[in-house]
DNA sequence: ATTATATGCATAATACTCTTATGTATTATT
DNA sequence: AATAATACATAAGAGTATTATGCATATAAT
C-alpha cells in the first residue's frame, strides 16, 4: 500500500477512467477493480468512495441505476456526456502531472 | 496550473528532492525553484509550504540554519541523515506510485 | 447450525492538509 | 512615492480522506 497522502486527489481521476472503460460499474465493484489492478497497492476505502461517487453524480457527471440483485440492491454508476469529456481531461491532465513530475523528481524510466 | 487536488499530497515529496539535490534551501527559494522547474505548472502557496517546513523539521527530517541577510532573515533547511533517507524513499514511492497510476489510466509513453 | 467472511450501501466524527487571507518587514524597481 | 519582489509566519475556512459505525443479505467455513 502507499502511504494514503500520495493517492489523495487521485480518486476522481481513477474513478472517471474505470467508468469510461467498462461503462457502468456500482461502488463495490470498483473498489475491488482497482484493488485487482494495482494488485492491492491501491485500495479505495467507501469512506472515501461513496462520497465521490455521490460529488460527482451531484455534478452531472455521473448518472445512477439502482439494480435489485436478489434482496439486495446495486448502484449503478455510467458517465454522463459531460462525464466523457470530464473523465478525458482528468487523464489527460495527470499524465501532464506524471510527466511534470517525472522530470522535477529526475525519475528516469527503467531501462531491462 | 494543475487542479490543487492533483498536487495534493506531493508537497513533502517534492521539497525532499529539492533538498537533496540542493543541500541547503530556504522557503522563498523552494517555491521560486518549483515555480521555474515547471514552467508555473506546480506553484507552492506560502502557507501549505511552511507548516510543511515546520513539520518535517519537528519529524527530524529537516534541520534548520537561521541567516541574517542585511535586515531581512533566512532560514535555510538542510536534510538530515534522517531526511535522506526519508526523501529516497519518498521519492522512490512516488516512482512506483507513477508505474502502478499509469497502468490503471492506461497511460501510453509519448512516441515521437 | 452457527460463525465468519464477503457483498453492498451509507454516513458521521475526526483528522489532516490545502486555500485564501492577513500580518509584518525589508529591499528593489518604476 | 508607489509598487513589486523578497521573506517569514499564522489563522479561518474549505475540502477530502480516515476510521468507525450502522444496516442488511449472501455465501463459505467450521
Amino acid at each position: 500500500m502507499y502511504s494514503s497522502e500520495l493517492i489523495k486527489g487521485t480518486l476522481k481521476t481513477i474513478v472517471l477512467k474505470l467508468l469510461s472503460d467498462n461503462q457502468k460499474m456500482y461502488g463495490y465493484e470498483i473498489t475491488q477493480k482497482v484493488k485487482d489492478l494495482t494488485g492491492d497497492k491501491i485500495q479505495l476505502t467507501e469512506g472515501a468512495l461513496y462520497p465521490a461517487l455521490h460529488s460527482l453524480e451531484a455534478e452531472g457527471i455521473l448518472s445512477t441505476e439502482v439494480v435489485n440483485i436478489g434482496k439486495r440492491v446495486r448502484k449503478y454508476y455510467t458517465l454522463t456526456k459531460k462525464g466523457k469529456t470530464t473523465s478525458e481531461e482528468k487523464v489527460s491532465e495527470f499524465s501532464d502531472f506524471i510527466n511534470t513530475m517525472k522530470f522535477l523528481l529526475d525519475i528516469k524510466p527503467q531501462v531491462g
